[in-house]
DNA sequence: TCACCTTGATAAAACGTTTTAGCAAATATA
DNA sequence: TATATTTGCTAAAACGTTTTATCAAGGTGA
């Protein structure tokens, strides 16, 4: 293990002081000679000398660095976003430390202090689906001394720049097309006991039946959280009623839902149809294709760091931007079309 | 947004010097009296103080972070283990900084600086597997001021830490259990060209037909990338031969060769078997499941952060370690039984 | 009273940078 | 020649901590 080298040991050899190193070697303007600028350049590059970004830190006041907490890293979704959002930071020079919290607010509040503490210039905020208890989350994020961005969804009530993706939006568009396909008797698996997304993701579902006079039927809304696993026991009750299609509020919700099927012998779409949402796994070979609601993660992040860089820039103003994307539909072969019936 | 509030500070309102309060605030054996130290935690938890730990960092040393590049956090095998990697680290009191490269080395080496650069006490490496020109990183990480612990793969022949599963032995298991099954003309995809994991992999399967006399015949030898579309195109060429059952290198190739498969109207395993590797989407549905070679990750990430944790605790000799851990073949559907027959 | 300890606390240096004000020498201007 | 300007460079402060050596005051024992 080398060592590492500093200013201070480049500026020694040079024969000249650090700030004169520093001043050239940022390219500062300022009045070095030619032939010391070449000299002090070349001993740097010798020694392989890079700055030590957190003294750097220390005195400039900002890493350039940001911050992301996800609530599962290993979620497609999430890594997706991550992903996605880190090519966008490097574009502009930024680092991004990407996070996953397991989802409880208490990880979320230690991950987020760790990421300030670690001057972070600014945090991305996947936070606040669980219903477990954010008062001191919430209260943590609304004293932040740098800017975040609350992505996907949101801590409700909180002042604070919003980008995400319109589930109620998304609900409606999928039980819509259930419904223009011919549909009445329309189940759904959705998470709304622990997420907000999939509360509003109902609601759309919801709305769709009321706006064509379909009734709103307790049973036929079914809990699942969002594992394949939970999904999975929760379809068999879903599939005991007469419904003749299902919004499944999430890809892994309707995988869970598709597994369960098959064990059951059922088809799809033939004896019943599948809208899913997220379409974060279109490229693995599912039978058949689902269509889905999807929410490009790269068009999340690509607005969030739109945010996060008005602010950081000074920019934005005194009020919280909120930035609400319109999810789009990708039909496959996961639907029927039904002719006049029921 | 709310200011950061300092050790001089909080010293300040105490009446007391900074000295004294940051030897209180950690616990320091030192000589204050008791009510001062009451005083001084109480002033503390109520502005909300939490020590700057660039400041910290610079003056211990030491930033109790550690980093990661993978080459593509979406990928679910790396996500998963920078997940389970990040879990074993935040047991520990470490950060992870978590970035994904694109695979190519001189993104690696890029990003290998900037985690150097802020003060990372040790990197996690799974880098190396592409043939690009790898010089640069090579003479990096060799002189790097911190320990490195090479994950999953490495590049050839640098003294480091390295914790990797066999891939050789993998692709002689995988091999190995088709032939059992009866197999006599089998084929592989595997990503040789570009991946020394796929080299390894290759090579294992040429091991296990030698051992019992079946001929290594070329025309059943067929390249892909790791990616579905990649292992999609290459796919109609595997289905051209005589093979009776296929060796995919990758779930993502098995899933490209899948989807092929189906398209054509063939079936699993009753046209022709699959053996698949990494078994990372084990919880989604294929049709059939796929019999795999599996690698858990979170078991890569537990020894990885055992040498780094002995690294960094000054223990761990002068010699590089490597740790060689065993996959483990899953037997589920996707492979017929051939009774005699060629 | 003197010497010595103990207690409570602090001053100051250090970490590796950036940045600003200013200095000395060389050069230009009058 | 005297003055002003330019050129080349640096000293020193600052960032927010940790840590060590030291100090003053009060107490103890002889």
């Amino acid at each position: 293990m080398a060592n590492k080298v500093t200013l201070k040991q480049i500026a020694q050899e040079v024969g000249l002081s650090p700030s004169s190193v520093s001043l050239v070697l940022n390219n500062r303007p300022c009045r070095i000679s030619e032939e010391n600028r070449k000299l002090i350049k070349e001993v740097a590059a010798r020694n392989h000398y890079v700055p030590n970004q957190i003294a750097r830190s220390l005195v400039m006041r900002e890493s350039r660095t940001l911050g992301l907490i996800v609530p599962n890293i290993e979620s497609r979704f999430f890594a997706s976003l991550a992903g996605s959002l880190e090519k966008r930071c490097r574009e502009d020079g930024y680092a991004l430390f990407i996070t996953s919290s397991g989802g409880s607010a208490d990880d979320d509040l230690e991950l987020l202090r760790q990421l300030v503490t670690r001057g972070v210039d600014g945090v991305f905020l996947v936070v606040g689906d669980e219903f477990s208890d954010d008062r001191a989350l919430r209260e943590e994020v609304s004293h932040l001394p740098i800017p975040a961005v609350m992505v996907d969804r949101a801590i409700e009530g909180l002042e604070c720049d919003k980008v995400m993706f319109d589930h109620e939006m998304g609900g409606y568009m999928a039980t819509r097309y259930l419904i223009e396909q011919g549909h009445r008797r329309i189940a759904c698996l959705v998470n709304a006991r622990r997420s907000n997304t999939g509360r509003k993701r109902l609601a759309g579902y919801e709305r769709a039946l009321r706006e064509v006079g379909l009734p709103i039927d307790a049973r036929l809304e079914f809990e699942s959280e969002y594992y394949i696993p939970s999904a999975y026991e929760a379809s068999e009750a879903v599939l005991a009623t007469d419904a003749t299609a299902v919004f499944a509020s999430s890809d892994n919700i309707a995988l869970g839902l598709l597994k369960r099927l098959h064990e059951m012998g059922k088809s799809i779409p033939g004896d019943i149809s599948v809208v899913s949402y997220d379409n974060s796994a279109a490229d693995v070979l599912f039978e058949p294709a689902l269509t889905a609601i999807e929410q490009d993660p790269g068009v999340l992040a690509e607005h969030a760091f739109g945010c996060m860089s008005k602010r950081l820039a000074g920019k934005g103003g005194r009020r919280a931007e909120e930035v609400v994307l319109e999810p789009v539909l990708i039909v496959k072969d996961s639907v029927l079309e039904l002719t006049k019936h029921n």
